[in-house]
DNA sequence: TTGAAAGCGTTACCAA
DNA sequence: TTGGTAACGCTTTCAA
């Protein structure tokens, strides 16, 4: 690898020119500034960015901590993050939680160890103390906090939503399963769905999900029918929650939407190969994902954001787990 | 942050002594070591690891790329690369290429300019010139390569187990999805099934499917049944094709798997959440994750293993979109 | 407009 | 067994 050294040598300037040529940081003549470029060229040089991060503090990398990779929408968000830092010349390091604090705590040291620039979190976890001291700039994604940036869905919207389309669609006896306690998007999502159920003044049962991953969501999707055998109506926590409860009923025999409505909630890409296909709530997760990038940017370029908080809005996407509307018309 | 040196003020020892000390080589005292231990115990000191990166020209971290951090096939890859790297000690940080030759280019060269020590890559790339010359040692997973280790699953027994399941379960005008041509797994899973098919003598016809990514798998679904209406069976090129393929065929009223049976390929999560569930043929993915990191590992830990091949077998998972087999008892 | 040199935090050589 | 110091590749200050 050639360094700045070479560069210099080949150029027959000192290396603090080069440098300087390199950054755009103080004079640098024209001419000289012709055979810095052709050196560099003719070398292929890259400057070393450990080199750099050592001397500046700041590397161009940004870390974002995902709280389980293999739930869809968390991808779908990193792709949002990840194309609006590519414009800005910054580098995406993800680190996958596996919704465990420990493993969390050791991708902070590791983005802290390196450098990063900045971070962005989507961390499920409810304790948020450890992001308290850091010395670059972070940004909360689908979930909020008082003290930093953050982005969000609309949960409350997003969780009246889809009560109010269960409701107008004819299910009377609901289940509203209530993701983990510990996730504020879960809990805002619950209260907009509770809110909506009970001015519409129909009957509805609570089930709580203490998790959004695969393994368990079958889990889920038995004990809610179990429990609630003449359910017409399952207001899902997310997609995937929504694709095993889906999946259980096909098994029971229910005929959907006629005797049971699902909705879920995301739409992730999965959810229109469902069978029937997945009448859910779209969170808008790639905008998301830009959206978090542009405000942590905004920080790395100085600007104080406080506790900005962007919500994007939600939207229903109607599929076919849920009826038609009845008209009155 | 505290740095090298208040810890060595604070222990009233040099620098020296505590590098040693931190990284048992050389020399120290037991009762120096003690000191020093507790001084990086009261300061918190945590060795920057930038700084140990400019003068090793290694750093803790393993860069992965993968081709398209959507399919959920890929973060199941990556857990697997994950865990086994965390027991020992290094960080993973991933790139999403995107199926793109730039953005993988790009995040080689951010991998290079941060000393990764190592780099596994799952590209669907057909050239690899760009890992040619790398100086840091690398593992291809989920594709083969005559110059470096490598990791994969046994595609063409796959291909041939596919074939042969749905042979035997009576399907006889059989629609062989091939998928990318550039794509090495993808061509050995088409060449065990052209085989099979052809040792079975029933009629088959083949469509390429160029991408293996969501938002192409419902194009792929509906071209194939304007092509080939009375197809009878479904091969198709992996899970997510597969999907798009059980959707368009419920929305065209066709009986599965009495009127057409699918299988898939991969065995991703959300596989068994369709209806109905989807057969086929699993890559045990988690495990080719864990194996690429071992071949790693073993690198980094001065071993050559020249072109070394892994091959995982592969497993036919019947669920539901394929019928019962015949037997003649 | 340019260059010498110090410094970023660490490791390793060599002398003590 | 310990410590001084050069070196890793870069940026920035200050003097020329």
């Amino acid at each position: 690898m050639a360094t700045i050294k070479d560069v210099a040598k080949k150029a027959g300037v000192s290396v603090a020119t080069v440098s300087r040529a390199m950054n755009d940081k103080g004079y640098v003549h024209e001419n000289t500034r012709k055979l810095i470029d052709e050196a560099i060229r003719e070398l292929n040089y890259k400057p070393n960015e450990v080199a750099r991060s050592l001397y500046n503090k700041k590397s161009r990398l940004i870390g974002l901590i995902l709280p389980d990779i293999r739930n869809p929408f968390f991808p779908e968000l990193a792709r949002g993050v990840e194309d609006k830092m590519q414009e800005h010349g910054f580098r995406l390091i993800i680190g996958n939680a596996d919704e465990q604090l420990d493993k969390e705590l050791d991708y902070i040291e590791t983005f802290k160890q390196n450098n990063v620039i900045g971070l962005i979190s989507a961390s499920t976890n409810a304790v948020l103390t450890h992001y308290e001291k850091l010395s670059f700039p972070l940004v909360l994604l689908d979930r909020t906090s008082d003290h930093h940036p953050s982005v969000q869905a609309d949960g409350y919207e997003g969780g009246r939503l889809a009560a109010k389309e269960l409701v107008s669609r004819g299910s009377t006896r609901i289940t509203l399963l209530k993701g983990p306690v510990e996730l504020q998007t879960a809990q805002e999502r619950f209260k907009g769905a509770v809110d909506e159920l009970f001015n519409a003044n129909v009957h509805f049962d609570v089930m709580t999900t203490a998790s959004f991953a695969f393994h368990n969501a079958e889990y889920w999707a038995k004990e809610l029918f179990e429990k609630y055998p003449d359910t017409d109506g399952v207001i899902a926590s997310n997609d995937v929650v929504a694709a095993a409860v889906l999946h259980e009923a096909h098994r029971l025999g229910k005929k959907i939407p006629e005797q049971l409505q699902i909705i879920g909630f995301d739409d992730i890409p999965f959810s229109q190969f469902l069978y029937p296909p997945l009448s859910t709530i779209r969170q808008p997760a790639y905008e998301m994902g830009r959206e978090a990038a542009k405000l942590l940017i905004r920080q790395i370029n100085g600007e104080t954001l406080e506790a900005k908080r962007i919500q994007l809005p939600v939207q229903f996407i109607e599929r076919q787990t849920t009826r038609k509307e009845e008209r009155n018309d």
